[in-house]
DNA sequence: CGGCATACCTGCAAGC
DNA sequence: TGCTTGCAGGTATGCC
């Protein structure tokens, strides 16, 4: 699911719900993601205040008052949502978009009703909110209940995702985080720094987009549309939109510019939602109404040069492109 | 090292 | 209807 635009809406989406609560509960269901997640996972999360909510790349970082950092990837299916307390978890189905709050219960047990599971008794008794678990769905392998009240879920059916937990002070030497480029809509981004990375470069200007060392958080369907805003061929090697000591092209220029104006609007829209992504308040994103040329094969070209968009496949992935005006 | 294929996993749509 | 096939927003790993 997630490029840069849904992962930054995912951190917005949490950010409120999470700063300066504590995590009080921590329930691992399924510790197979990416890498399975370490067995003192719950206990170093137990007890932490959440200090603030970042972004790198498609990472989350997660600041806790134990001076830990918890790294979160989402991969390509991860979600996260939250329960409010006097919610349901249940989420609505794409076509009942008003249903998304009609399921309401109450957030205090009532009488006589079996807690969910012992993290649920603690905080079984009357006046103290429980945290939702009755609600899990499939796939939901990690909940974090907070002290405000809020449960946060973390869900991914592929389980491609991935959570780590690294002490803030090694966060410049973790590998997952070492060696990414530049962060496209920070200050230092522009096309001299794009026409840099690109540089000498032979393989093709989508397969150098795609690497994350190159420009942080691009994904195949952010390359596609920004290829296309800048006119740009996909397979045009990536070395030729800069000169030989590095310097900007034109061609830099408009891709820099491209980048930095298809994931601002794409952030503006909430990210696009095209299985189902969701913000983490549970509505949908709707960039993916904006997608220009991303799965959008067979449409006339919508820069209006009379050409189609065509789809063919790229270092064994989709491309999208208007083989007419991207040169 | 750069560039490319492969592997990881589930769900869904299309085709037979 | 039910089966098979291919494809999906990512990235670490291993091979040349």
């Amino acid at each position: 699911m997630p490029e840069l635009p849904e992962v930054e809406t995912v951190r917005r989406g949490l950010a409120p719900a999470m700063e300066g609560a504590a995590i009080e509960t921590v329930e691992v269901r399924d510790r197979r993601l990416r890498w399975p997640i370490a067995g003192d996972f719950e206990k170093r999360l137990r007890g932490q205040t959440v200090e603030g909510l970042g972004r790198r790349a498609k990472y989350l970082l997660m600041d806790l008052s134990s001076g830990d950092v918890l790294v979160m990837h989402l991969g390509m299916s991860g979600s996260f949502r939250i329960q409010q307390p006097g919610h349901s978890g249940m989420r609505a189905k794409r076509a009942d978009p008003e249903s998304i709050n009609a399921n309401r219960d109450y957030g205090f047990r009532a009488r006589g009703q079996q807690a969910a599971s012992r993290n649920d008794e603690r905080n079984d008794k009357p006046g103290h909110f429980y945290h939702d678990h009755g609600k899990l769905a499939a796939h939901d392998h990690v909940v974090f209940g907070l002290s405000n009240g809020a449960t946060v879920i973390f869900n991914d059916p592929r389980r491609f995702g991935s959570m780590k937990i690294v002490p803030r002070a090694r966060l410049d030497d973790e590998p997952l985080l070492r060696g990414i480029g530049p962060e496209p809509l920070g200050n230092a981004f522009d096309a001299a720094l794009l026409a840099k990375a690109c540089a000498g470069k032979a393989t093709s200007l989508k397969a150098a987009l795609l690497d994350q060392r190159v420009v942080a958080g691009l994904g195949n369907i952010y390359v596609c549309e920004a290829l296309f805003r800048a006119r740009l061929s996909p397979k045009r090697r990536a070395s030729t939109i800069a000169t030989r000591g590095g310097e900007p092209t034109g061609k830099a220029r408009a891709l820099a510019d491209a980048i930095k104006a298809v994931l601002n609007d794409a952030i503006k829209a909430g990210g696009s939602s095209l299985r189902d992504h969701r913000r983490a308040d549970g509505s949908l994103g709707d960039f993916q109404h904006n997608f220009l040329v991303y799965d959008r094969e067979g449409r006339p070209c919508p820069g209006g040069c009379k050409g189609t968009v065509r789809r063919f496949t790229q270092n064994g992935r989709s491309t999208f492109w208007c083989p007419s005006c991207q040169k």
